[in-house]
DNA sequence: CTCCAAATTGCATCCGAATGCAATACTGCC
DNA sequence: GGCAGTATTGCATTCGGATGCAATTTGGAG
């Protein structure tokens, strides 16, 4: 054996200090690189070395630094992601199944959240500071940060929304396409006039879901359209039904709200404040089909985003372009799946 | 001035790897170390080395290693921040409070999103690996997995929960007295039986709100008391009303929602399968204060846990611990917010 | 029992920034 | 102008594990 050293010799302050592969090494008698390849994949080492090492390393409470590896491999095993306060939360099950989905391979989610969607700024710079592998992201960065990060070599997924100036991946649920069928559902059933409600100006998804609404109209020959502005929240949803009534001097015949936070906020309201019974008097859709959509109480019209094929494909998409950075950016687009609902008067679905 | 070296000199493949200190130090003609005291808080550098140091720092695209940083510091200015998957997501604010909290002082949060509350063995195992600086859970930990963590001395902040065996930190919102209090304005309001709706069984929080309100009911001398256990879902929440009532053979006087969710759902169940007025017919209540419990359909009377508050406070109780971890535990309990709602018939309050 | 190829193991070095200590450069003051 | 005292700067080393290469061991075939 090799010679067979005091222990204390070279740790003596060990009681304050967690072990390391020296540690571990030194009471297996074995040198460290034996240690570092026992824990390794792929490395090579005999049963019995492999054997010594884990009793030793068990007997120490050791565990591998995840941060020194990550120096030396150039890869920290960590991605970051990014959501912003207002727009993805009404999902919040969009986020657990992510973490879960890189968790089961072996990676580690580094948090983001922003006040706003264009708080970008300082989220790049501890991106980058960390060397975080891959970025999956739930809010815009501007040309400049775009480039910057890709000048990294980072690879970066979008969800949700996509860059009009780069080549990115992204994984998305086409918001038009979903907005075209509600349109068409609700002129296809009658209705002539519209309220659209709108969310955050800083919001993609929000403009995506009020443009995909307001062409359509437009194409349907529609013209009797009044907009107004609220914040994804149910409070902002009640607002803009006052607002959109007083605007136009009655309610119209349907509202599309831009989420169904806020769809929820304008059945509410209708009913409460102007005793308009839905969908009897008025119909009103939202888009998301996240949870109190489905409540009894509102059974909200809407289209729902397919979150856990969504989810699936941008962690998919993520990780393999981590493996394989040459790989070129891809866009997917999902469609939404429709949900009659209850709020909105529809010609009955042929079956 | 220094040499005037090439800038092709050593630095070739320049074009693939991320600048370093060393490149930096190279161009500004400085020593490595005076880049490193550059991007230091409280170092010593005179202006013009600062300025030339930025300067090139700047044209590199340089970006300190936090990696790197972090081996040599031993502080990875990363905490983890442990979730599950049901108990937590109704308080998506929760995450993205303390997530910013922690921003906001330059830590990083590193998010562990668990299927399942117990599911928490792997989870210890990566946040020892990451060298995480601290841990904020919202989920329980075993008493071994406990030790494992405060023998790498990783102070540890619990949310919503706490520990019997062990001496830890916590911030709590105060279930029991919550329940008291739902319980005692029932009971005054002539209340005689009651449904108690339980949530997943391995949830700490579920269990603190059922044995609160039993504890209560009890020593109020109410004995027709009937329990069914949901998992915090709005289906189990249908689902457990319609069991309370076969169990019992009629609907109680008034049900006691572990969380507002499954209130909603009793409500919904109440008036729909049974035709029953919620408050006329029977009174629902549930807990936490969430989003969907205001909207205007359901009004849940309900205890709203002080969000804002306990995650700034857990936030802060972590970070002095991080910082003197010689500090010894603190429990902080804050009262929820009695919401009357409009879900149950109580006593108006004096005024 | 030999000899060669394959599998193990150790050595030395590297990743990129932080820091104690010593050398050097300023500052102010007499 | 000279000197003590302070502020800057560089040098050398360190953090903990990964890995190319060479040395050594093992296994198998003949």
């Amino acid at each position: 054996m090799n010679k067979p050293q005091k222990a204390t010799d070279k740790v003596p302050k060990a009681g304050k200090k967690r072990a390391t592969s020296y540690d571990v090494a030194e009471l297996a008698g074995v040198s460290q690189s034996a240690v570092s390849r026992v824990f390794q994949d792929g490395a090579s080492a005999s049963k019995a070395m492999r054997e010594r090492v884990i009793a030793a390393a068990d007997k120490l409470g050791y565990r591998p630094n995840a941060i020194a590896r990550g120096l030396i491999t150039r890869r920290s095993n960590m991605v970051a992601v990014v959501i912003s306060k207002l727009t993805n939360l009404y999902y919040p099950e969009v986020l657990v199944q992510l973490t879960q989905r890189f968790s089961e391979r072996g990676v580690r989610v580094l948090l983001f959240a922003l006040e706003r969607e264009s708080d970008t700024a300082l989220v790049v710079e501890q991106m980058l500071q960390y060397r975080v592998d891959g970025v999956l992201t739930a809010a815009m960065f501007t040309p400049e940060q775009l480039e910057t990060i890709e000048h990294a070599h980072i690879p970066v997924v979008f969800y949700n929304r996509t860059s009009k100036e780069h080549l990115v991946s992204s994984v998305r649920c086409d918001q038009e396409e979903g907005e075209r069928w509600l349109v068409d559902e609700l002129v296809n059933a009658g209705h002539k006039s519209f309220g659209v409600v709108e969310g955050p100006a800083d919001s993609v998804v929000s403009i995506e879901r009020k443009m995909g609404a307001l062409n359509e109209l437009e194409q349907m020959g529609i013209t009797d359209v009044t907009t107004v502005s609220g914040d994804f929240g149910y409070e902002t949803g009640r607002a803009c039904f006052a607002e959109l009534v007083e605007k136009r001097g009655s309610p119209p015949d349907a509202v599309i709200a831009a989420n169904d936070v806020m769809a929820i906020g304008c059945i509410d309201e209708a009913r409460e404040a102007f005793g308009l019974a839905v969908p009897g008097d008025i119909s009103i859709v939202g888009f998301d089909g996240v949870g109190p959509a489905r409540y009894a109480a509102y059974e909200v019209t809407t289209v729902r985003q397919p979150v856990q094929r969504m989810t699936e494909s941008a962690a998919s998409m993520l990780l393999e372009r981590i493996e394989n950075p040459e790989l070129s950016p891809e866009k997917r687009a999902f469609s939404g799946i429709p949900i009659r609902g209850g709020s909105a008067r529809l010609v009955p679905a042929d079956e």
